[in-house]
DNA sequence: CGGGTAATCGTGAATGACTCAAAACAACGC
DNA sequence: GCGTTGTTTTGAGTCATTCACGATTACCCG
């Protein structure tokens, strides 16, 4: 039933555009992507789109809440499907890849701190920093460390 | 004890000298500046220096463990020299303001998350997202709401 | 305390990621 | 099908940051 991201899009106010449509279903198989890949992905199927068009595009959906936007340090912003559950990212520092994280362990125990600064807090996002397998991988082999 | 500075860049390794001196200074009273407004502070000081030095400078002094960067979304990065002690932060969404916050509840709940597949995690990172009291009061003013 | 050397700074150009503007185009309601 | 209005395209422009390289200066040494 691929056609539901068409009813999505409407429902969000939204027209829908062959663009948009092929931002979505690519966000299911590819999360985490940034504006480039999404761009060179698309070009696949649409060889014609831009890459302006593919930040327009999503900006709206980000705006219409079709989709997440994250902004990892370092990193150029990258976008999600996944919605509505407020999970978590593992984020490699060495290659930047990027995995969810589900908060399972207690639901906001830290997410409510003490002295907010007075601040009215709207939401918190959680970030962990490490190494991912792939490039844990590559430090320990000895040949490809420089350092011996 | 401001020569103190001059130890701890000396103990990173670094050379002294004025700008970076004076950045770390700089940090003590204004934390979480980023580097145009740390160029423009260090201008009434040092008229000459330019603003690719200040970033020269800033990271420098990042990479030997002296500030710490942080790079909240849509905000350029901001440097501040608070170290050792993980606190995170509070980031206003409608005016950028940043305070700190001592997670003072329980030291990582959430810091261990069930699945992180397969990464090896480092450090976590929390930033909450809210509105400023600044900001919460100018919404509240009528005469100033655009939307009545 | 002066000299040599390599780190650091200044100048200027360049990059990456994204935004803005206006004209061409296409979705949707009729 | 037709018109309205939201989208995309094209192209330029912005912002924060990085790169390159000659000029400068901090620091080690004698």
């Amino acid at each position: 039933m691929p056609t539901d991201l068409a009813d999505d899009i409407r429902a969000a106010g939204l027209r829908v555009t062959r663009g948009r449509l092929e931002v979505l279903e690519l966000l299911e198989n590819a999360p985490h992507s940034d504006a480039e890949s999404i761009h060179g992905l698309l070009r696949d199927v649409d060889p014609d789109i831009s890459i302006q068009s593919v930040h327009n595009i999503l900006s709206a959906l980000a705006a219409a809440g079709l989709v997440r936007r994250i902004e990892p340090a370092r990193s150029p912003a990258r976008y999600e499907r996944r919605l509505g559950d407020n999970h978590h990212h593992v984020v490699c520092t060495e290659c930047g890849a990027i995995e969810d994280v589900d908060c399972v362990v207690g639901h906001a125990p830290c997410l409510t701190p003490s002295s907010t600064s007075g601040f009215a807090i709207a939401t918190a996002e959680v970030n962990f920093w490490g190494v991912c397998p792939d490039c844990a991988m590559v430090a320990e082999t000895p040949a490809a460390s420089p350092v011996a």
